[in-house]
DNA sequence: GTGAAAGCGCTAACAT
DNA sequence: ATGTTAGCGCTTTCAC
């Protein structure tokens, strides 16, 4: 391992000036910094983390947690942060937070607290109190995606706008059996995304004058697979069945157009559906959705919290969303 | 934040021994180490990683290299890795390695290079010469999941036989035009799982005295998508359609069957279709697939690392797969 | 603009 | 079994 006092004597300068020239902190000449670069070049010079962090108590390296690293929206995000953190020389500690109670408390007693970043990114993460007390009591900025808590410092986006407007969509495509595949309760106990979800599609009902009918409602897990059951149970049902669907994910979505198919009804001729998202398989089924670009949200998340590291406090941020009109929407038409 | 010396004091005893005493290297009487424990304890001490990792070189910390984070293969690897090395106390740094060039350098050059890890796992990722160059020249253990470089000790599973087995299963059921959906020669140039794949598939129906048709195979991306896409043309080919397809992914194999079904084969009756991986979306189709526990392959791959952190050399190591015989294959019935 | 020197908070000999 | 001490490889005052 070459070190700084190679590349020092190689330039011919002292260790200090090797750092400054090499870290950009503090003047160096032009002529002097050139040198230092061209030495530690030839050299391979390449600054020792640990030491650096030691010495100056910055580690160059964000935390981030994640609920669930095997679905689709939160690998996505998390490739957004690890891009963007990249191209700024960070590094990027995941901490993968399960059910599993035991990790997930050594990941807030211990590992965040081992000097090792500098600040941490909770992606989408339902977190106890405690676990927020935590992290506050790090006393490094600390920044969510899309959670729910108001001690968070969170880039979200309204997603009680989000659900209005997929449902006008629905509503200005002339539907007014609208049913909603949205979170089981026990689901949403600690994460509030669902709800709100739920929220705004009651509103825009009520604003175009349309009854919320309770039995167009059905809980799921947001899979495929629930999507899948709760539109089964949606269009099975007696009486009056739903010429519409807005599901709360692009999975569940998903889901419900299969379903739709077995059960021989055609999408969109028979049965409109609209998801949230902007999932990858989006394209392939032709699905309507909300999009809310999770790899960009990602990417803002990284620029926040890098800019939080060499200034001053972030405000709450509202992420865009915008509606993606494809094949599985269609004006209702008269049965 | 509270340091060594707090803990020394509290408990009366030097730093030297704090350090033995927390860290279970060098020996320590029970009593003392207990009375350190109790004042860390109410201090609420917790080890500086830099300050530890330059003064004993190492880390706690493995550095994992990803491809496509988004897709859902590596992700569950990845969650695999996760899980196991934070239950032994060990961080992991993320880099995630795509198609982004510079990134990718910088990743070789400067992040892997800066003793932020004690060794690296990389994910079914195909790596350049130069980049295996520099990973062995990293001077650490490097542990490869599923990657064809033959200068990495490689996890991997033999896709050959897991080929065989399931174009074997195709054949015990009776079925003779059997198709494939592989990988484009592009896609394969530099990683070469899918090429194994295609030769198991062929030695199984040689093995059977079985012709190998050219016309039966068709490329793909490993997307639901492009499985989608190449089933089409398998069936849609005049004179001898397939009466079963072996896809080299489940998501391929996914694909296939909504291509089936759109084209009004039913499944199985019509058409067997088998995949491999394990998809967590196996299930909800009922795909016969031959599982290869991408989780439990993370896993594995976070033990052998940690085995070479403490011991000496491992050997490439065969992972198991197993065939999951669902609901899309069946007996070929006399058309 | 540059150098000297004092740490940053630990661990690992080496003593005892 | 425990204490003393010398670093680990940097960054950062403080001088000049």
């Amino acid at each position: 391992m070459v070190s700084i006092d190679e590349v020092a004597r190689l330039a011919g300068v002292s260790t200090a000036t090797v750092s400054r020239a090499l870290s950009g902190r503090g003047r160096v000449s032009d002529a002097t910094k050139a040198r230092v670069e061209a030495a530690a070049d030839t050299l391979g010079y390449v600054v020792s983390a640990p030491a650096s962090s030691l010495a100056s108590g910055r580690t160059r390296n964000i935390g981030v947690l994640v609920p669930f690293l095997q679905r689709w929206f939160f690998s996505t995000v998390l490739a957004g942060t690890a891009a963007e953190l990249m191209r700024h020389g960070y590094d990027i500690t995941l901490y993968s937070v399960t059910e599993d109670l035991p990790l997930r408390r050594s990941v807030f007693e211990t590992l965040l607290r081992r000097q090792r970043v500098d600040a941490v990114i909770a992606v989408s993460i339902a977190l106890g109190d405690d676990e927020i007390d935590r992290l506050l009591a790090l006393d490094m900025p600390v920044l969510a995606i899309g959670g729910p808590d108001p001690r968070l410092t969170t880039l979200s986006v309204d997603d009680v706008a989000v659900a209005r407007l997929a449902t006008e969509h629905l509503l200005g495509l002339g539907h007014r059996t609208i049913a909603h595949i949205g979170a089981s309760p026990e689901f949403d106990l600690d994460f509030h995304i669902p709800t709100q979800r739920r929220q705004g599609f009651e509103q825009a009902l009520t604003a175009a004058g349309v009854a919320v009918r309770p039995t167009l409602f059905e809980p799921a897990d947001f899979t495929i697979e629930g999507g899948f059951r709760a539109a089964k149970q949606l269009l099975g049902r007696p009486g009056g069945r739903p010429t519409a669907i807005f599901a709360a994910s692009d999975e569940m979505a998903i889901g419900a157009i299969m379903a739709a198919r077995e059960l021989g009804y055609r999408v969109p001729a028979d049965l409109s559906i609209v998801g949230v998202d902007g999932h990858e398989l989006g394209g392939f089924f032709r699905l309507t959705t909300v999009d809310q670009f999770p790899a960009r949200q990602g990417e803002r998340a990284a620029q926040a919290i890098l800019a939080l590291l060499d200034a001053a406090g972030a405000q709450p941020e509202q992420l865009p969303f915008e509606l993606v009109v494809r094949g599985t929407t269609a004006r209702l038409t008269e049965v």
